[in-house]
Parts: C-alpha cells; structure tokens; sequence
DNA sequence: TAAAAATACTCCATAGGTATTTTAT
DNA sequence: ATAAAATACCTATGGAGTATTTTTA
C-alpha cells in the first residue's frame, strides 16, 4: 500500500522535474527519493515518471496520481493544521496567490494591516496570472487566491470584496495631461499601451478601448508588467489604463493619473475551493483588505 | 507527521469503538494499535480517543482528525485503484448504500443483471436508512447510494433511474380486494399500516394519506420493514401501499395489489459524492437496472 | 473479577545515508 | 565530458510481534 512519504517525493519530482532538487525540497537525499519514487512504481505496476539525464517529465498515469497525492497530503496537512490551531488557536497557515496587476499594489499596505490585526497569520504569498492561480488552487497548491472575479469555476466559492475603477495615465507632457476626469471623446486621441497575454486586466483594457473606440499602440510594445508600463507611459511611449490600487504608485513615479469620466471598473474578490475549511479566515483577510482600502479603489459591496 | 497507516488505526477505532476489533479489522495486533494511536495523539498534542474498559469514544478533536483521515485514505485507495485499473481497465470496485424499502425488491435481479453487464464490478452493498446512506457518503464510507430522489445536500451529484408507483394491497378477503386500479373514494375505507420512522416511503405514505384522506392505522402497529407490514397485510391487520418494486413479491406472498387510480409514485436514482471520479461508472449501473426494470415500476426519465 | 487497554521487550523490515557506477546528451 | 539518475551497501529507526501488567466498571 502506497504511503504520504512516498507520495510526497512523487509530487516534489513533478513539482521541480528534477530528482535532486525534488530530493533537496523533501530533505533527504537524491538515492533515497530515487528508490522510493521506484518503490512506488512497483506498488502501482507503472512508470509515474520518464526521465533521462537531461529531463524529467509525468507520464499520463503519473499526472492521476499526482493530483489524487496532492489531495492525500492536503488533508494531511490540514489534520497537522487542526493540532497546530489546538496547541495556538490563532495560529493560520494560509497560502494566496494574487494576479500581478494587483499584487504590488495590495500586498505593501495590506500585509502590514492584516499582521496587525491577526499577528498569528502566517501569509505565504505567491503571484501569477489567474489562469495559472486558478490550475494552483484546483492542486491544492493554494488554499484561496485575489483576483478579478467572478471566475466561473465549478466547485470554487468566492466573495467580491470591492470594485476597482479604472484610471487613465499619461506622462506630464502629453497634451492630454490635465486635472479632473477625461471624457471618452478625449480619450480617442491617447494611443494606449496594454499588458501583455495572459493577465486578465489586458481584456478588460481592450474591452475597454474597443468601447470608446480608442487606439490601442502596436505591437512593438509588449509590456509584460504594470511597472514596465508605468515606465512606459512616462518615456512618452503612450498612455495607458491602471487599476485603481496602482495610481498612488503612478502619479509618485510623476505620472498624470485622471479618472475616467465614462465609468469603468474591475470587481476584485477572493476565490478558493468550496471544499476549503478556512473560508472564515478569507472572509476576516477580506475584512481588513476592505477596511484599508486606498480612496482610489472605490469600495461598492462586500458580499 | 502522520502517516496513512496511524489514520487508517484511528478511523479503525473510530468505526469499532474497540482496541481489539479495530485491530483485528487492521490486521494487526491490539498493543501495536494501541502503540500507532497514541504516537498519533503524540504528534497532535492531543487525546483523540477517550478509553476505558468499557467503552471507547472519539473526541471533539478526534472527530475532526477522522473526518480529514477518511478523505486522506479515500484518496490513497483511489490511487490504488487507478494502479488496478491498469493492471485490467475493467475492474471495479464500488460500495453502495441502498435504501431498506429498495434494496431487497431491487438487488436480486440488479446484481446478476449488473454482473451479466459487467463481470469485473465488484459490488459492496450496504443498505440503511436515507440519512445516514448521506452520512456514510459524506465520510467517503459509500461510493453511492441508490435511493429517493431528491436529496438536497450541498456538494452531492445524482441522476434518476426510473419513477417507482405506489400501489395498494390488502389481503385477498379484505372488502377492497378486487382486480384493476382502486380509486380514491375506495381508499377512505381502508386502514393503512405505514412504516416505523427513519424510512423516508414513511413520510411519503402519510403525505399520500393525507392528501386522500386514508386514516392510517393507531400506534400499536409498528412496522420496521416493508417485509413485515407485508406479513401484517396478509395476518388481515390492515391495508398499505407498495412500492412498485415490492408488487410482485407481494402478490407472490398472497396480496391482494392494486394500481391507485389518482397516481402517485416516488422517484428513484442514484446520488454520490460530486468530487467521486467514477460517476461514468455509475451511469454504466443505472443504465443495466433501468434496462431490466420490471413493468410494475414504469420507467418515466433517465435524466 | 473479568474484559480491555497499556506496558515491556524483542525483532526485523525498510527508510535513509554515503560512495560509486551507469546512462544519455 | 558531464550532469543526473541508478545501484550497492550499510545503519538505525520504528512498526509489529508476544507476553504480561494495569486499569476500571
């Protein structure tokens, strides 16, 4: 029968397809997971994982067990978990994963304020795009993930904690550099620069643009992040949309940074397993994330 | 950290409420039991289990160990059986609960149906009442459960096989035993024995009473199975209603059966875990007993 | 006092270590 | 040629056994 150790070694080789890394990560030495990942083999009479001296890589049969594993030491973890809250009921061990349009901008005031309120929440914080979140939180990898919702998922739960407006920014010297909101039919005369595929924000600015029929820059320009935007924007590059948390950040790096008069915002909210037992613990980090909220992310409902 | 083997010991305990069975159900020996369950209370910093000679019951905290055990060891054992599924693709092992006023009037054409169908099913059987068939599937105990649908009940999935009528039966020399349907003014003279509580066709029998206004036999009478109120009938105690599945046996021990002229009937599937992966398979067993249905329960949706 | 769990002890299977070899690019 | 996994071999932890004692209803 097969046991958690072993199955740990097998997720830690499919985590880091690298047997001495995986090994290093478990602690123990490279024979060692080497022999027991063998072990397992036998015990379920196929190979789990291909390798060679250059690459490691899951075999079809590997990946179903992988994903049964993640969950067997999930729930490993959550029994060590429920003993660890016994000895410290405060004590939280929580893993989040947040989209990087957001993250720069929330985790900088809102890990201090949660720190204050729950000093035994031990955060650990990992940042991706959400298609990348979502795949983490479906592996047991995460326990709830910050993001722009809703995200139609089966078996995921979530709660909406404010909506984020949409600003728009351009350098000091751009003729549309100005106080006060920009109208739409200002905003036709921006070229805008967007994010790169895979961050949720670039189809809402697109959607956006598309809306007001404003001209979206090139392809010469691929911003792989807000920062390389925001450093963008301010080369005289173009102008750009940024998210709401992202402004304060913006007009310090000596962008102008104006509201939109047209209305246009991201709904932003926590998202984790229906089956994860620590939905009361989001819902007091959501608490204090709402409670600290800069003014440039206007809060609408917490619900 | 625990181990599976430690889990599989307390859920053992947990299930016997005794050392030595637990053990012998482990197949180990009672100290080496008694060994591995307290190393467990060790690593958690906590009793699990409360003993004494007499008698031994599971903790607030050994109940929340035991839940995220079974699911752990749920997951272990799904693992195997992805190993034996390869070793043959046919092979599978799946425990249902049925419920008592189904399972002896459904089982013994479904299982050699089920087994002409698909050889290399085993089946395991369990069969109690609808709410703890729910509980035993809650904690990964049951696969599945054959019984009345609906069962609203968070995070469950289900597919209906067939609508099963009720019918009447009275003994042959009882006034109302006559062929063809018995219509609603008839039934007002009858005395129906309905079933002691926990079976959910008790409920169903007396909303039916009611609704024709039937008086339903005093307190004296207290029928745990459908077997004996079947005996009761046919001693001339009184009347009942059937399920369509239990008709012919009825008429076979001597009844009188009758179709209701004004309709009733309640509807009968299949419900298992959302998060069990072999829903496929389940689909497979409803389809053989919708397949061989007898004509006394008709056949209105597979859906 | 009798049933049941805990303790004492012994043993050996195996998880894990180090040193080395094989393999594939 | 070299990085990486597999093999060989050794050690020691701890899981499991039998025999016995302690506990308590």
């Amino acid at each position: 029968m097969v046991n958690l150790q072993e199955l740990r070694y097998l997720v830690a080789v499919a985590d880091h397809r690298h047997f001495g890394k995986a090994a290093s990560a478990c602690c123990v030495s490279q024979p060692t997971l080497s022999m027991q990942l063998k072990k397992l083999e036998d015990i379920l009479g196929g190979q789990l994982v291909e390798r060679t001296n250059k690459a490691v890589h899951v075999t079809p049969l590997g990946e179903m067990v992988v994903a049964r594993a993640r969950q067997a030491l999930a729930e490993a973890e959550a029994i060590m978990d429920i003993a660890r809250r016994r000895a410290d009921p405060d004590v939280r061990n929580i893993e989040i994963g947040v989209i990087p349009t957001l993250c720069p901008y929330l985790l900088p005031w809102a890990i201090p304020a949660i720190r204050a309120a729950y000093p035994k929440f031990k955060l650990t914080v990992y940042e991706d795009f959400t298609a990348n979140l979502i795949a983490r939180l479906d592996a047991y990898q995460l326990d709830a993930a910050i993001l722009s919702v809703p995200v139609p998922h089966r078996g995921f739960e979530s709660l909406t904690m404010f909506e984020e407006p949409f600003w728009f920014a351009c350098n000091q010297g751009h003729p549309l550099a100005a106080p006060g909101p920009i109208a739409g039919v200002e905003l036709r005369q921006a070229e805008m620069l967007v994010l790169t595929e895979g961050h949720c924000m670039r189809d809402q600015m697109l959607t956006i643009c598309d809306a007001s029929q404003v001209q979206v820059a090139g392809g010469d320009f691929r911003a792989t992040s807000l920062e390389t935007i925001v450093q963008m924007v301010k080369a005289g590059m173009g102008c750009t949309l940024l998210p709401g948390l992202a402004v304060r950040h913006a007009r310090e790096s000596g962008l102008c940074v104006r509201a939109l008069e047209a209305k246009a915002a991201r709904r932003v909210g926590f998202v984790w397993r229906g089956s994860y037992l620590g939905a009361d613990d989001i819902a007091k980090l959501a608490d204090v994330i709402v409670a600290h909220l800069p003014e440039t992310a206007q809060i609408r409902s917490l619900a």
